[in-house]
DNA sequence: TACTTGACAAGAACGTTTCTTAGATAATAT
DNA sequence: ATATTATCTAAGAAACGTTCTTGTCAAGTA
């Protein structure tokens, strides 16, 4: 993904920004997020240029859009098959590459055409659960 | 689940017309899917009053909240741990009681307290595999 | 009876996402 | 070089989904 070039879309400073800054993002932004992060660089950049080109990232398969947040959808970079440890306290999401086994029967399918599959761990990550309560700032 | 009772909430018509409606529901509905169900019996109640509802019975363990769908909760009142097949065509969400072994060392947790996972499968519904595409309506 | 608590409807408010419009920019063809 | 076309952008409006606030009511308690 560190190569900013691609000959399917039109590459705008605005877009080399967004993908300069997902380029080894593990954080898995939002939409707001790569917006406030942007916006000393490119002021007068709205959101909707941001919504626009994700979803032309998306498309490109640059970027992997995840339903991880609930009423936020959150990016990432990092396209390989991988999956995910949530906190449920701060929300922050840690990627794990860890490759199970997940066979299904044609009876537990049911005709049903498999295409990819996700695994999100969820629990409380090391800072959440060393830290105390009132002391811990949730990101989002 | 199919006890409409509870000791540690107040049970009025609109929480057992809500719980009735969940009952046995393989559907996964939002809660804009609950509200509309119950429009024709509870034509005063609010969707605020479904959100609270859904809120108490979140926290009752009752229901459990999906995010699957980027932009809108689901609900599933199937507490068991059990997995999903998300049609990624119209967003239909079937359920499946397989157990996979999800082993993680500590090394790739680093830290982290893990306290439950969610495995979703995604891909085509028979429904949407079978029929052209111009006869496929998306539910949501 | 008075007091407290919880639930409700209604609508305002909020955050996220999409849509619309008009203007700017780049690629292609003339 | 100029015209044509398509694409990209900013800006704001609009559409959702969700949460919050307010006033009201009913149930339970002292």
């Amino acid at each position: 993904m560190s190569d900013v070039s691609n000959k399917n879309m039109k590459m705008t400073p605005q877009r080399i920004a967004i993908m300069k800054y997902l380029d080894g993002n593990t954080a898995h932004p939002s939409a707001a997020d790569i917006y406030v992060a942007l916006q000393e660089q490119f002021p007068t950049m709205s959101l909707a240029t941001v919504y626009n080109t994700m979803e032309t990232l998306k498309q490109q398969r640059v970027v992997v859009e995840l339903s991880i947040d609930p009423g936020k959808k959150r990016f990432d970079p990092n396209t390989q098959p991988h999956h995910h440890l949530i906190c449920i306290k701060c929300k922050t999401v840690l990627d794990i590459f860890v490759d199970f086994p997940l066979p299904l029967s044609d009876r537990e399918t049911g005709g049903f055409q498999i295409l990819g599959n996700r695994v999100d761990f969820y629990g409380i990550c090391k800072t959440c659960g060393d830290t105390p309560r009132e002391m811990i700032q949730t990101n989002r």
